[in-house]
DNA sequence: CCAAAAATGTAGCGATTGCTACGTGCGCTT
DNA sequence: AAGCGCACGTAGCAATCGCTACATTTTTGG
């Protein structure tokens, strides 16, 4: 018999991932449809056939990106054992931001929260709802016994979102720097 | 007498103003020559005539954007009096950051984070500049007899960029929250 | 089994991209 | 005055952009 050639029907959902790839890997900015239909193994035709227009088909990835990092954090929260002190749970998020794997999403992120920044059409809920995400995470894994959990949670909030912007700019050092004075996390 | 021809001859001195106020208002992604040209006067064709090309032209329109913001920050350091407690420089800040004046600024800011994560050429020493512009402005203005200028300084360049960026997204009271949980502010 | 509908390929359109080839006037030196 | 080089305008090129018209295949429903 000779190789089959991919049957399944191609659907956004099925697309959806492979837009991903392409777009962690070369950014949103430089994202046109031909060289995104490469990657999902299309055509620039077929793209807009499934989403419509470039502009809905973007706000569709954006908001499956953000599936996509909430499942990530979904993930984090029953891996192991909740942190007992703010101090802790800071530090190990942070440490998971500092893997090398995250950073293509870091890359991804400044482009939506620019995009957020000016309006451009999809940007703004998909930012939104990621930084909602991870304070709803952040609520639920505050240590326990904590005095005040969503002002905490609020608290850790900014200071991540700080540190992960000094970070991508070769700035960790600063960033922890600064919460380590700040008594926000440990030496 | 007639109304004369502007003479004075045009230079990148000249045009970085004018190509900065049109960065501003429109965006660097969708800063092409032509609309750039434009916007300072002239033709793209002068544009690569005097800066070579158009990535050279980025390059030097992000070193003066920087030029201008330390500029902004120095004019702020002589304005008023040295703020008393952490908190009340941080506020300061804050509030100096929340005119809406600022914003196109602070949407030109992400464009240039994000082209510093993805190591775009002039975009890293750019942003990386002026956050050590603003960081070495914060170690001077600390309040005096502050017990850690230097980790306090790194710890509020923390906080006031992770502000920053929830302030972009509309989300500017719950950071606000988080700093007041911080003690990082006062009510 | 046959027709309607959905899915896909091919080709191309008009606009925009960064950049260049070429000509021209103008001021400066010798 | 003759030559020369800088500063600029005009025109255009090859590539790419999002998108569409049209033809064709594949799937589905009665």
């Amino acid at each position: 018999m000779r190789p089959r050639a991919k049957k399944p029907p191609m659907s956004k959902e099925s697309l959806l991932p492979l837009l991903m790839g392409h777009v962690l890997a070369e950014g949103l900015g430089q994202a046109s449809l031909r060289p995104l239909a490469k990657a999902a193994g299309t055509s620039d035709r077929m793209l807009i056939y499934h989403f419509g227009s470039k502009e809905k088909l973007i706000a569709d990835l954006l908001s499956f990106a953000a599936g996509v990092y909430a499942a990530g954090l979904e993930a984090v929260i029953t891996a192991d054992a909740r942190p007992a002190t703010r101090a802790e749970l800071l530090a190990r998020i942070l440490e998971q931001n500092a893997d090398p794997a995250s950073q293509p999403f870091k890359q991804l992120w400044w482009e939506i929260v620019g995009g957020a920044a000016r309006d451009v059409p999809g940007f703004r809920p998909a930012a939104r709802g990621m930084v909602n995400e991870l304070l709803v995470w952040l609520e639920r894994n505050m240590p326990p016994g904590d005095p005040d959990p969503a002002g905490g949670a609020r608290l850790l909030l900014t200071v991540i979102e700080g540190t992960l912007m000094l970070s991508s700019l070769g700035h960790e050092d600063t960033a922890r720097a600064g919460l380590l004075a700040g008594g926000l996390i440990e030496a």
